[in-house]
DNA sequence: TGGTATAACATGGTATTTTATGGGATTCAA
DNA sequence: TTGAATCCCATAAAATACCATGTTATACCA
């Protein structure tokens, strides 16, 4: 039994006509060994969707509840926005979820998804948009490499 | 049961037209006994592939959400970036790994790998390409001696 | 200490399994 | 009843497990 899990690496997958796409099987084992479900919204700031596990949207909720007041602006805005626009996805047999409509067109994802690993989540890109997303963050990170070690050493 | 795990040693292996390379014996010992995994990922500023325990990368992606928020640009960069590109590579029964063609690439790798101990780390180089590494590190710790030096005794 | 037996290892090759993905059948709901 | 969602089957390719062999390192014994 692994004691770690992490969604990783970068996996270009297709969609069909249908809107289905294979969930890459790394992520496949995390879900099926935690016995648990993958959640998707779209992303507050990129042109991407976001996917993580229930749990960790659950302690999302929790943080949001500890940081905003229960009668704040903040925290109707946050929860609003967050759970109102995630949804479950389970995965068939062949281990395809079908992503909505919604979904595809914020992501302005066709034909072709790339699924980018972020920890303890992930993201579905148009592989366009994500090549030009991966190359501006580059040049940001090393351009701030300080700021990197800075966290990495504390 | 042992107390201290570290990666060491340099290592000369193989790869065959697959990809695949034994992981030092060494190393695979240590996987055991944590019962963990490799994880690997393109070195950030040097041409070689750099790999670590699931755990280490576990514990960054706890020390980044500790350290930067939930919505964050920067904590949005760093897991981009990190977990984009990292993989677990578990070895077969005869231990080897298979290395994915973007490590290769990134490391200049073709037909032979050296495993490089760093500690926590490990690095996976072409031979050529390590050797005039290890030449330069060498002169850059030479040129700076006297500092080493004094950090110890003080 | 020297020599031999034994075990571990690296590595090439092959067999088996998993995975991605297209297409069709069945079910469900509006 | 029609469109959409879910399930099931088929297939090719890729990843993985397994087997065999020569070599090196280790353990053992005289």
């Amino acid at each position: 039994m692994r004691k770690v899990f992490l969604f990783m690496d970068t996996v270009i997958n297709k969609v069909d006509a249908k809107g289905r796409v294979s969930l890459p099987s790394d992520y496949r084992a995390i879900v099926k060994e935690l016995e648990t479900e993958i959640v998707c919204y779209r992303s507050l700031s990129l042109p991407c969707i976001e996917g993580c596990l229930e749990e960790t949207l659950d302690k999302l909720a929790t943080d949001i509840e500890d940081s905003t007041d229960f009668f704040s602006e903040t925290q109707d805005n946050l929860t609003n926005l967050i759970f109102g626009d995630a949804k479950r996805f389970t995965f068939d047999s062949t281990g395809r979820i079908m992503l909505s409509e919604k979904l595809l067109k914020h992501a302005q994802i066709t034909d072709t998804a790339v699924f980018v690993g972020k920890g303890r989540k992930f993201q579905i890109w148009n592989p366009q948009n994500w090549q030009k997303e991966e190359e501006r963050i580059r040049r940001e990170v090393l351009k701030n490499r300080p700021v990197l070690k800075k966290n990495k050493e504390e």
